[in-house]
DNA sequence: CATGAATGAGTGTTCATTCAT
DNA sequence: GATGAATGAACACTCATTCAT
């Protein structure tokens, strides 16, 4: 189906542009070279267009990507969340799901779940993984860090956000603002501080 | 102007419920309990009623609500943080605020302008306060949450966020979550630990 | 409701030139001199429209007019069939209805059964208690009529649906044919015949 | 052409079903098993097959059916009625051609006088025929019945449109009225009465 | 000020028709 | 011949906006 494809491809351009009500199918059709009508050969309805969108913007194997990181704990912590910023935070695509979720998760509540399940759940593990080795090593100490892992990467979606909003009028330097984060985060962690 | 007020209270509430676009003039009007031409005589067009909802919900004098509170740092940046769980991860309104936030704006990039003005940067510049004040105390360590006083409070935002998403299916334990939250960011700010 | 009326009137006409589904909403508007967004003011959509038109149709109180004709029941059946050339057969109007039905009816069955109970019901019912009347008189012989008085009144349907088809090209003498019918069917009712 | 009339034979399940505008290529492409654009290799629009399939019904020697039915007159006008309610009244293709018929003549006026042509004159003429050989005869009285056979057969057609309308809510039992029919009829034919 | 009937441009969706394969 | 993907005109229906009362 490379249409189907290229049919998504538009639609998410026309839907991160200007969120599902004030998408306009005619645009999709256009942005995506075709005529209005082929759209519904490929999709029967305007909001199964958009929740096929969001669907195939899941990445595939997400949990791959966070699984398994060698080194220390400390290592790994960084490395995740060096991960969330380069695949989420920069990415204007996902910066454009993160909108439309909470745009329309009023509307489309299963697709929030489908992400929970796909994204946040497999996230968490990693980074909770990562913290439960680091505190069974000593390195890091015990804290409640572990129940909400969140917690810790809760900096990158503020940037997320923060760039949602203010990209245009306020900038974040994203590079110190990690350097910043993952400090601040560690300083936490790690049982031993200078 | 009473009948403005009546006006943008049932425009919030439309607009929060379904998004700018998917709002009906009609449906503000009906929770108004007044005619659809009046909204019209109120507000020139739907635009200027959105842009009127978000602006009046901004809280007049919220600089004071963070500023200049007494105890030691430590109990300062608590106070600030539990005030903002208090007043803006639990509150409703506010959630569906920064949900039109998030979604409008592309639409209108001048309200998240708004928002940062006389909002963000008065929360920021109170907890750099008090992070600056805990330096100077000796009582925090040095470090780059003075440039970004934002991570201090992240994961109250993606509290918010995830209530936005997920709280239906899968709430948060704010309580449990906010006294995690705080001990987290303490045990990086704070110079001594066990 | 002035402009309700103005409406049915303008979309009977509408319906009865091109059936249900070929009737354009945008037509009866231009027919009734108004906006298309106007018939939704009145109709919620076009089913209830034509719903509303066909009922609109039914004569408030017809079962007066086929009720308690004085006279001998060879007259009183001689008027109850010139009573039914006058009002269904030569009516443009009701040939049109019966057009509607016929057409329609599998789309919206009950139409056909408001029909029959406003309609055919009574029109049998008088017809029926005029053979009675004849028969008990002795003016009549005993037949089958009385449990088939369509079977009297058959020949003005015959007529209605001829006009429908073939009013162009093969036109009826109504005038004849109906003296025809009558003569016809007093023929088989009455006891004495010359 | 096998396959013209497969099309044929699907089209008109398909026109019988809904009526010409809500009929759709699509499903008569289906109802015959073939792609949808096959549809359109043997009638060049929707209105030819239409026609084309309307034309088709005909039967190809009707007047071969009513004519020079042996007997007495009463006994060939029975035989007609007779055959009449077999292959007209209780026959449901039949009954689809006159709905086609009545619904669509406005929009394909030559198809009704194509029927008129085909069946109308030749059956009248049959009914005529053994009208004039009864008054002949001397068996039937002189009436003008001979002017408007249409008047004989009436109840037939009444019968018709009944199943038509009212069917599945009032079904007529033919078998009864289709012999008070008859009686009716040679009721007002025969000379001789008890 | 307030109303709400009226407007008509705009949108999602359908479907007869075409045509490259 | 046969296909079925593609087209785009057309239609039902909506809703922001206007304005006579």
């Amino acid at each position: 189906m490379h249409r189907q494809g290229e049919i998504l491809a538009a639609a998410f351009e026309v839907f991160a542009a200007h969120g599902y009500e004030a998408a306009r199918i005619d645009d999709v059709a256009r942005q995506a070279g075709i005529a209005k009508g082929t759209v519904y050969l490929y999709f029967r309805d305007k909001q199964r267009l958009f929740q096929a969108v969001v669907r195939n913007l899941i990445p595939k194997r997400f949990d791959v990507l966070v699984k398994s990181l060698p080194g220390r704990p400390a290592e790994v912590v960084t490395a995740l969340l060096s991960q969330m910023y380069l695949n989420v935070v920069r990415n204007e695509r996902v910066r454009s799901i993160v909108r439309l979720l909470v745009a329309e998760s009023g509307r489309f509540p299963h697709l929030a779940e489908i992400y929970h399940q796909e994204i946040v759940v497999p996230g968490m593990r990693a980074m909770r993984q990562a913290l439960a080795r680091g505190m069974e090593d000593g390195e890091f100490r015990e804290s409640d860090a572990l129940q909400f892992p969140q917690i810790v990467v809760a900096p990158a979606l503020l940037a997320l956000v923060w760039q949602l909003l203010f990209a245009d009028s306020h900038p974040l330097d994203l590079e110190t603002y990690m350097k910043a984060h993952m400090e601040f985060v560690l300083g936490s962690l790690e049982r031993v501080r200078a």
